[in-house]
DNA sequence: GCGGCGCGAGAGAGCGCTCTCTGGGACAGG
DNA sequence: CCTGTCCCAGAGAGCGCTCTCTCGCGCCGC
């Protein structure tokens, strides 16, 4: 029940502090023989590091913080789970703690303190409020970060993205080439980048397009289409930006009697697990999200070893699923 | 840029450290002139106390764990974002760390260690498999563990679940004041407590209910009404032990021919967000999800503060969201 | 007036680890 | 055989903090 320390391992291998902490430590010039005989008081005694009195000395905090939205905006947000699970992956292995915080008063400046006094060896910024200055703050203060998504404003930050103009490309050809005569799309919030780069990257494929807008959530989805199929009532096919409006407009479009993809073909953009809740199953733009989570995390611990490293973005790209819906 | 210690605090303000700290973390008995002065030391030096150093000596990591399933079963899974948030609630003000872990290849080994190495004060366990090994273990070694659900076998362990049966008969209610003929149930997995009680407490009500068998996701959903339909084409109420499965289940009646709630009315469980992506929109009930965590932690930080306190669990009272679906 | 008591501040000993620096042994070259 | 070199183990100094213990001072009681 004792706790065992480092000493004692020494004194059970009849070697010094010293030399059990190199082999701890996998360090390279220890003897053959020492080596195992250390080996075997670890696993006799059950050392377990100290990883307080560790971080004390080395300045690593062996973690690394995730900062999210609140639950409000990340409700039914189908990312969460990919986003945790892709940085897991890569950070796991090598021991390191995933620290999530969720946005709340003072969350963006706890997470600043603790990344300064050495809790956290840095972040990973998801979905953050364009106008938000603590992105501005790491990076002058030289803190590891990286940006879920292209920052609105260019700033010198690492992130990883998606294509997002490729991919709202690939849902328009999508629907031009299923003979739609009447092209509308539901755009996402523009003064975010992605709502922007959609919109962008739609129109460059359909340029006489009707736009709509909404905000990425299901409710603006809805209304969306409601007030679409009011203004172009001969529409038959629609690119909505996110799975999750693409969820709430589908009803909309069924109530008024039309049914998708016969009447109306629709496109969404995320293959999230909205994509599937649909009905008909959602034809929609894959983001890797998982994969991107676990290149951010890469990225951060590239950031964490070698500071003052250039910086550089990494953007993925995004692919077609077809499924019933257009 | 350089680290600003304790030590050069006290130097600053013309005291010791002793007495430093002893403001640093509001000790009593520290003369106000003195006080005064450490105070304007730490602010106009930019002071942060090292949590390492810290933790080094108190033995206290002011980190608590959330161990997850992995991305499979966790995906699609609403309640993620619920669970955090209500945790981050309680924890946040304290300072005190959120580590998350998926459950992956030596997960919970690892967890064990970090906790009994002192770099986790206690964990909160989700979505636990009856047959792990590793909560016996925590609680066999004092370690401050909270259980999310009842454990299936009865064992000396908090936790924090929601009364799953009085729930299920609510549904049970529900579905006989509609003045349904035919009603069926599509359960949980059985071999977790939460799939027993939720089709104990729906029998208890609906004693000669037909019984067709889930296991929480949305594919078996599908897959279970198409049994369901086919065995007994007159159902006219359908229990659907979560919303996930109900989501998956209602386009299946809608293919058949039937409509929800007129032909078959459909209560789900959860209110999820799938509850709300299901069209029509679900009756179900409502476990609080959000306040079923904030309480985990505040066991868990009861449990940590005060070791050898005895267990105390909590059952948390569901209630029935009415909307259009039954 | 003096001893005792209480309260508040300082001194200093760690907490468990890493890592530099030193020392000693083995080997090779002169 | 002696010296120079190299390599590997040990000694020991911190890392920044908390906390006990001690000490000094002011006040009260006798």
């Amino acid at each position: 029940m004792k706790r065992v320390t480092l000493e004692e391992v020494a004194r059970v291998a009849g070697v010094s502090r010293a030399t059990a902490s190199r082999v701890v430590n996998g360090a390279s010039s220890v003897d053959e023989s020492l080596r195992h005989a250390v080996q075997k008081a670890i696993s006799s005694t059950g050392y377990l590091p100290n990883i307080a009195a560790r971080s004390l000395v080395t300045r690593r905090a062996d973690a690394i913080g995730l900062l999210l939205p609140d639950e409000r905006r990340m409700d039914g947000d189908p990312h969460l789970a990919s986003v945790v699970s892709g940085v897991t992956r890569v950070v796991r292995p090598l021991g390191i703690h995933l620290v999530l915080m969720m946005t709340g008063p003072g969350t963006r400046e706890q997470a600043m303190s603790d990344l300064r006094c050495g809790r956290l060896d840095g972040v990973i910024l998801v979905h953050t409020d364009p106008a938000d200055p603590v992105p501005g703050q790491l990076i002058a203060a030289g803190l590891p970060v990286v940006l879920a998504g292209r920052p609105l404003k260019p700033m010198p930050i690492t992130y990883v993205d998606v294509n997002q103009t490729a991919g709202a490309a690939m849902a328009g050809r999508r629907l031009r080439s299923l003979q739609c005569n009447r092209i509308a799309t539901i755009t996402g919030p523009q003064d975010t980048p992605a709502g922007q780069d959609r919109l962008a990257g739609f129109l460059a494929e359909v340029p006489d397009a009707v736009v709509v807008h909404g905000d990425f959530t299901r409710q603006s989805g809805v209304a969306a289409m409601e007030r679409l199929i009011a203004c172009c009532p001969e529409v038959d096919g629609v690119f909505i930006a996110s799975d999750l409006m693409a969820n709430g407009a589908i009803p909309v479009l069924h109530r008024s009697g039309r049914k998708v993809p016969d009447d109306v073909a629709i496109v969404g953009f995320d293959d999230s697990s909205a994509a599937l809740t649909s009905e008909p199953e959602l034809t929609t733009v894959r983001q890797p999200i998982s994969d991107m989570a676990a290149e951010m995390a890469r990225q951060l611990l590239r950031q964490i070893s070698e500071p003052r490293t250039p910086v550089t973005s990494v953007v993925f790209e995004p692919s077609l699923v077809v499924r019933d819906s257009g």
